[in-house]
DNA sequence: GCGATATGGTAACATATATTACCAAGTCAA
DNA sequence: TTGACTTGGTAATATATGTTACCATATCGC
């Protein structure tokens, strides 16, 4: 019935907190309610008192982590910088927010339960990644305009641009496959990405 | 018992087949033993008679959509045409693969069901995806030996080139975003990786 | 034709778990 | 202090479902 400031409610955010690391870890499915209260302590008469039901505390979840990570993914911008360590230094930091075990965790989760909650996949798109590209295909498109790069549509060249990024990280990281990378090949990363792409747009 | 030809039997695949499409569907936990058989017809018994349990039946599925996957991505060879086209088509096909909802279902699964099924991904990694990047960062390699191209990193490359193909189509289709491509849309988009991808690794 | 085996159909069993109920203890305003 | 409200702790309820059991029937080798 509180509504006016849920996120100081610090019962409210121990609930979370602990289900969304139970949920990150296991999946939906295999998180029981009680799993939870054993973890945070409590009764399970107050989770359902703040969250209705487990779907309500699931979907209270995703979205505070969406609106996190639109918040951690926004101030890319650094004009003074040229435009090569302008998408370097984006890509730095995406791949940062990216390669976290908690995001890959989030990324799972969207993935395996967006067919049961249709508008979690939106609700990603919107908050997450769209901003990056959007901010992505601005700067694409200016440079284009500048006559520093050949974009002739700054959209697509974004989206190529973040699949470069990701190369085959992403996957491997949601399929389990390797560690998380640390800063420095991140970095690395981050420097043939931009490379590649700044010469194969580049203006002969 | 009869370990001869499993794939001749076809209450066998019957089972497999229907199962598979509940599954990739409807995830591991949310496909109930009884769904399926009244899908396919018969009766439980038979199930456990052949796959032992559950997760039997489910690492059977993997397992055959695995090696399918290894099978239809094989065959990129075309050594008769020159690079840009020789890429083209590689890019062309594995798109058509990728994109398949099957396929997408089936990665969809592989995220959410690898951590407890630790064999999962690399069964994946193994059968499907590697066969890919392996040959092309051959053929990459080839190339750049040639002088036709710039790689000081083949497989690098090869994974950069795999991630420009996908750019967010991928993740789109996992997320439930968007559609299945058509086949133009796919050839524009692998005929624009491509050619990003050949400009940027070329000898200026 | 006959017996072993596999399969269908149904029910039983055990367990997990989402959800609700109930009561005691604490909290906080007036 | 008092009383409304919240929370903790535990138990009860209902349901779903993985797994096994049982029996009748069909299939197939001999």
């Amino acid at each position: 019935m509180n509504d006016d400031a849920p996120d100081d409610d610090p019962r409210r955010n121990a609930i979370l907190t602990a289900a969304a690391e139970l949920f990150i870890e296991n999946g939906f499915a295999n998180t029981s309610i009680d799993a939870i209260i054993e973890r945070v302590g409590g009764s399970k008469r107050t989770i359902y008192a703040l969250f209705g039901n487990k779907t309500g505390l699931f979907e209270a979840i995703m979205r505070a982590h969406a609106t996190r990570l639109f918040d951690e993914s926004g101030g890319f911008d650094a004009k003074d910088l040229p435009l090569p360590e302008r998408l370097e230094r984006f890509a730095t930091k995406l791949l940062r927010l990216i390669a976290q075990p908690r995001t890959i965790g989030i990324y799972r989760l969207v993935a395996s339960e967006a067919g049961r909650f249709p508008e979690l996949g939106r609700l990603f798109r919107d908050l997450g990644p769209r901003q990056g590209r959007v901010w992505l295909a601005q700067v694409i498109a200016q440079a284009a305009q500048a006559g520093e790069i050949k974009a002739a549509d700054p959209d697509a060249a974004a989206r190529q641009f973040l699949g470069l990024l990701r190369s085959d990280l992403l996957f491997d990281l949601m399929l389990g496959l390797r560690a998380t990378p640390d800063d420095d090949e991140i970095a690395d990363i981050a420097h043939a990405a931009t490379t590649v792409f700044l010469h194969g747009v580049s203006v002969d």
